[in-house]
DNA sequence: TCCTAAGCGAGACGGTACGTCTTGTCTTCCA
DNA sequence: TGGAAGACAAGACGTACCGTCTCGCTTAGGA
């Protein structure tokens, strides 16, 4: 059984590299100033995490938790049909973003240099391409798809870094249901 | 009249900039580095560049200068149709990538730590808001306009990156193509 | 009465120790290095010890029980005669040194950073000042006895020091012999 | 030709570390409390030794010169006669001392933790024993020598231990009249 | 043709953060 | 209940860069 002290001394970091972020942003963020804040010694962080990047990843467990219960429910799916009825996949961003959002705004805004924004990019892109090779095969060729992929999910990052950015200017639901109109019908009359 | 041997530095360390950024990625490269590549001395980089990320943004003078000049052109417009029949934004973007594949694929790809990301995507964010306030009024609010420009700006910068990261499989045209049909009518049948 | 299981520990640390310092030197010593050798907590070490110095000096509890005794005498000593019949100060030495070997060796050698040869120097002074008291005086002024004791007691480590260091080339009675007849008789001939 | 801010620090540097050594004793001298005193960055320290202790043998280079001097003499002398009129090795040594007596004061005593003893000795060992071998050949065998010379600079290191702890108490010559003293005619009468 | 000011390389320097290491205290758990 | 195991705060270590600075050398462009 793991020590309750470690859980503990983890959290705080955690917390205090956060905090730290969102008042200085992430390349400002020195070692020592979270040692500070959190009241842990240095030898105990590095005891706990390989440095600050680490650190900075493993506040998004939780993300990668649901990615991959996500990912479980596409193996277990037997036909095109449940894939199709399987929660949505920005509807569930969106909304564990809000649940999270001291954290998302932290991480996907302009303080973090964008440094998780690939993280979350790469694992978003992973499970739309499961997602989307478990459809019905249209008529698009690979390139298109490989495009496409890239493109819904770039799309979705950005909408979903405005939108916590700017403190969730409107519901979950809401944003969700903008975007995935722009997604199903295009930028539509105005884009030539 | 500035002195030729002050341009020469300035081209010197910019190259060697690119060079060990797509060789070590941009946080592993080091002042001195840079220094020893362009064979230039310390105090000779400190009296062109504040630093290393302000020599960064130097090499991007060309593309400031095309939505520069386009931003001209948005202006001049008197009418919306003289604005529709602007060259298309993202086919001249593919295009000045095709044509700087090196720098771009340096700075939007993965060594580069998305350092540029974020400026590329200001510029062309502020492009596309322009071009969209000169269109005629569309029946969709301004959140919706909002959304969408973040939608559309974020889904054009990960084509993009995607493009010039995979060496450009593609032709400029054909990948605008695919970029424009997203675009236009959504990602479609496969997504719900 | 005492735990005969802190004796042990306290013995097995004592061992721990000399037997480090012999193969890495003092100061490379680690207290983790001891409680890993003796198989010791570190916990246990410091309800024993404050810290590795007083760890090594309680190693040297014998030595000082050596020089207690002879105070003792000389302390019952009535006059000058029973003084000069008491054993022979050097000699002691030697022969005490010879029965400690390997301690002597360790901490009076190279590897010790002479941490100990104070503390023993301090003990030979203190005595050979009382024992010099305690003679008939002589034409010597007290700033001579001062330099004659320091004198003396330097030589005798100096001396003493070696022997242990070269593994005892020769018996303690006739490093002695050699030792007190430089110290009787001076260097003599061959300085001036 | 070498910087001259290159000595200075050197300089600087060496001057800070005997300050702190005789205020708190050269274990507890941290290498940041030398470059606080010293104002020297600490990348500068490094870029001019190693660590603390190379530091601290920097301090002596004069006292090599010494006896680099000294062996010189020897090498050249052509007979024992020209050996014997050298100038005397333990004057020599109480003069020097008087010279650099803040220097000897700190590095001898207590406070430096007798860390530069050994070194002093070695050198002063080396120099007597190609002295000795110099000297016409005495009746005795080469343990005695071997012992003698021991004994010999261990009692002159003593003695000048002694002489600068206590700030010289008296002049040089008068110490080395003593010293000489008791190692031409022994501790004499009052030893057994 | 000389001369004088700027551009430049070289690199010393003060400073700061890093990741490692050891210390001495404290807590937990087991025999 | 005492000791092994080891988490922890504290802080020094030696390394790596940074941005400032002071040197001389060279190299024009004006006298």
């Amino acid at each position: 059984m793991v020590d309750r002290r470690v859980q503990k001394t983890r959290k705080l970091l955690q917390e205090a590299l956060i905090e730290l972020i969102s008042a200085e942003g992430y390349e400002a963020v020195t070692v020592q100033a979270i040692l500070d804040r959190a009241n842990v010694g240095r030898s105990t962080f590095y005891a706990h995490f390989q440095d600050k990047e680490q650190l900075l990843h493993s506040c998004f467990d939780s993300l990668n938790a649901l990615f991959e219960e996500r990912t479980q429910q596409l193996r277990q799916a037997k036909n095109a049909s449940e894939v199709e009825n399987m929660p949505n996949l920005s509807l569930s961003l969106f909304q564990f973003a809000a649940h999270n959002h001291r954290l998302f705004k932290t991480l996907l805004g302009q303080r973090s240099s964008g440094i998780m924004t690939k993280t979350i990019y790469d694992l978003g892109f992973a499970h739309a391409r499961d997602h989307f090779q478990l459809l019905p095969p249209a008529q698009y060729g690979p390139l298109h798809v490989e495009i496409m992929t890239h493109y819904f999910i770039s799309a979705l990052m950005g909408v979903l870094a405005w939108w916590v950015e700017h403190d969730m200017p409107c519901t979950a639901e809401e944003v969700d249901r903008h975007f995935r109109q722009l997604a199903i019908q295009g930028v539509g009359i105005i884009w030539r």
